[in-house]
DNA sequence: CCTGGCATG
DNA sequence: CATGGCAGG
C-alpha cells in the first residue's frame, strides 16, 4: 500500500505559519488560542491628495479556480462591487470551459484570456467595460509565456498589467527559475513605463516586508518570503514604482490578502499580502486609495481594488 | 492546449444507454421523451416457501467511494435497514482514511476490509452483528488478489462471499482478464460449495439476460452484456447456483441496481442488474425474498437486500 | 485544505 | 456525471 503523500507533510506555505506558531513554549502545557488580530479596512477614498476625483475603479482577485470561484457567487460579489476593470489570477480554465455566466457578462463587453499551455494551471483574465485601445499577452519572453500569467492593456493614459508571479514552489523548487523571471519580468515592465505610467496588479507571489505576513520568522526560507524574492521586490520598487497599499498606509499591520486553507489560518488572520497595486511613480499624485477587501469570499485570496484619477 | 479526453465521448457503460435510445427514426423530428417504466420494488417476505422464518438479513451494496456515501448518509439508511450482515463494494478507500463514523460504529462490531493494493480503486468490505466463524481475503490466485475484490466470512452453516467483479473496461480492453477471472472464481466458489452452502453477493458486473438490463440491444459489445460475461454466468449457474433474484421473480423486468450518473439515466430507469445474490442449490429451499432497495441514494447502484433462512 | 485534471467506471 | 488520488498552491 503506497501512497505518494503522507497526510502530515504540511505545504511549505502552509506550515510556515505552524511553524511560527507551534514553536513550544516549555513552560506552557496547553497552547493558548490566541484571539485573532482582524485587519478593518476603511472606508473607500476616491479623491486624490492632489485634489482629483478617481476615474478609474480597478479590482484584482486571484480566484484560485474560475469555475470554483463563480459557483462560490464570485459573480454577485463583482456586479456588487463594479470596477471599470476587473484583472483575475490562477483561472485555472480552458477559454471553453469558462462558464456562460462569466463569458455572456454583458457590464463588461471586453474580456480577456490568458490561459497556460498545458495544464490548466494559472491563467490570467481582464474583463473591461471599456475598450482598451490594445491588449497583449505575456512578457515577450519564450520561457514565460507558456504559462498564461500576463495580460496588458494599453488604455489612452496608461497601461494596466495583470500578473500571476510564479510561485517558488515547495522546497522552493522553483527558486531559481523565479528569479530569472523577477528580471525579466521587470525589464518588461520598465520599458513600457518608458512609454506610458503603468498600473501593475495581481498576485506578485512575495510579502514584501515583515509587516506584510503574519509569521516572518518563520518563513524567511518558504516560498514567498524568501530574501531573494524580498529583493525582487526592492528592485522592482527601484525601478520607479511604488506599492501603492503601503505608501498610503506605512505602518498598517495584519493587512493580508492571502489565507492557506489549511489550519483554518483565515479565521485566525494568518495571513499573507501577496496582491497588490504598484503604480509608476508618476501616478502617485493621482492615487486615490488601494483596498483590501477581505470579507470577500470564494478563493485563499481575497480581492483588492484601486481608485485612481489617470 | 492539449487535453485528453473530450466531452463528447461516453463511456463503454454510459453511451450504451445512449446507443439504444438515440438510434433516430427518420420520420420522427422531435424525440419523444418517453414516460420512464419504473419499478416498485413489492414488500419483503420473510417466510421461506418451505415455512421457515429468515434468520438472516444480508444486504449488499456498491457505494462507489466510501467517503462520499457515507457524507451522503449512506450510514443513516443502514440504520434503517439493519441487515445482520452489510456488504460494500467499490470502497474506494484505504484503511486508515476510513470515516470514524463508520469504523466506530457499535451496531456492527465485527468489520472486515480489503483494499487494492496500489490505487484505491475497487476495494470490499464486510460489517457484521455476529462474528463470523473465520473471514478470509481474496481468491487465493496472486493474479487476482491485489484488487480488494473478495471477501469470504465463514458462518456456521454457511459461507458469504462478497465480491466486487472486474469491469470489462471500455473498449472491453480487460474482457480477456475478465474471462480469466470468471473462470478462477467459479472455480473458488465451487470449491467452497463442497464444504458447505454459500450465498455470494456484490456487483458481479454483468446483466444476465435481455430482460436484465434497459437496452439489451445496444449494449452486446459493452462491458457488462458481452456473449463472454453473460455466458459467464451462465457457468455460474450451471456449477449448482442459483439468481435469487430472478428465481422469485422470473419475469420481472424493468428491475435494475445501476444507473449510470451520466445523461438522467436513474431518473428514467435506464439501468442495468449488475448487484446479485447468488445461492448454493441448497439453500433455495431457505430463499424468503431478495429486494431491490432502488430508493435508497448515495452511489449510481443501489443496495440489495436477501432475506433467507439458513 | 482547496483547486483542476486524470483514470476509472 | 460521479468517485478517489494526484500535483500544485
Amino acid at each position: 500500500m503506497k501512497r505518494g503523500r503522507k497526510a502530515e507533510e504540511a505545504t511549505a506555505e502552509g506550515d510556515n505559519d505552524a511553524t511560527a506558531e507551534s514553536t513550544p513554549k516549555k513552560e506552557k502545557k496547553t497552547k493558548e488560542p490566541e484571539a485573532p488580530v482582524l485587519y478593518e479596512d476603511p472606508p473607500d477614498k476616491t479623491t486624490s491628495k492632489d485634489g482629483r476625483d478617481a476615474n478609474m475603479k480597478i479590482t484584482s482577485w486571484n480566484v484560485d479556480g474560475l469555475r470554483a470561484w463563480v459557483k462560490k457567487n464570485g459573480l454577485d460579489w463583482l456586479r456588487e462591487e463594479s470596477p471599470d476593470v476587473l484583472c483575475l489570477q490562477e483561472t485555472k480554465c480552458a477559454e471553453k470551459n469558462l462558464p456562460a455566466e462569466i463569458t455572456s457578462m454583458p457590464e463588461y463587453p471586453h474580456k480577456y484570456w490568458c490561459t497556460a499551455d498545458d495544464k490548466g494551471y494559472s491563467g490570467v483574465a481582464m474583463l473591461c467595460k471599456t475598450e482598451p485601445v490594445k491588449v497583449t499577452y505575456g512578457i515577450g519572453k519564450e520561457e514565460h509565456d507558456k504559462e498564461g500569467r500576463v495580460i496588458t492593456a494599453e488604455f489612452p493614459t496608461f497601461y494596466l498589467v495583470t500578473a500571476y508571479v510564479p510561485n517558488a514552489g515547495k522546497g522552493l523548487v522553483r527558486l531559481d527559475y523565479r528569479k530569472t523571471w523577477d528580471e525579466d519580468f521587470r525589464n518588461y515592465l520598465s520599458e513600457l513605463d518608458v512609454q506610458k505610467p503603468l498600473v501593475l496588479c495581481g498576485d506578485l507571489n512575495v510579502a514584501h516586508r515583515e509587516i506584510d505576513l503574519k509569521n516572518p520568522k518563520g518563513n524567511k526560507k518558504n516560498a514567498g518570503f524568501t530574501p531573494e524574492e524580498r529583493e525582487g521586490f526592492d528592485k522592482l520598487l527601484e525601478a520607479g514604482f511604488v506599492d501603492s497599499f503601503r505608501e498610503l498606509y506605512p505602518d498598517t499591520a495584519n493587512a493580508y490578502t492571502f489565507w492557506t486553507y489549511m489550519m483554518n489560518s483565515r479565521s485566525k488572520n494568518v495571513g499573507w499580502r501577496l496582491d497588490y497595486f504598484v503604480l509608476s511613480s508618476s501616478l502617485v499624485p493621482g492615487l486615490c486609495d488601494s483596498k483590501i477587501r477581505n470579507k470577500a469570499m470564494g478563493s485563499d485570496h481575497c480581492p483588492i481594488t484601486l481608485h485612481v484619477a489617470v
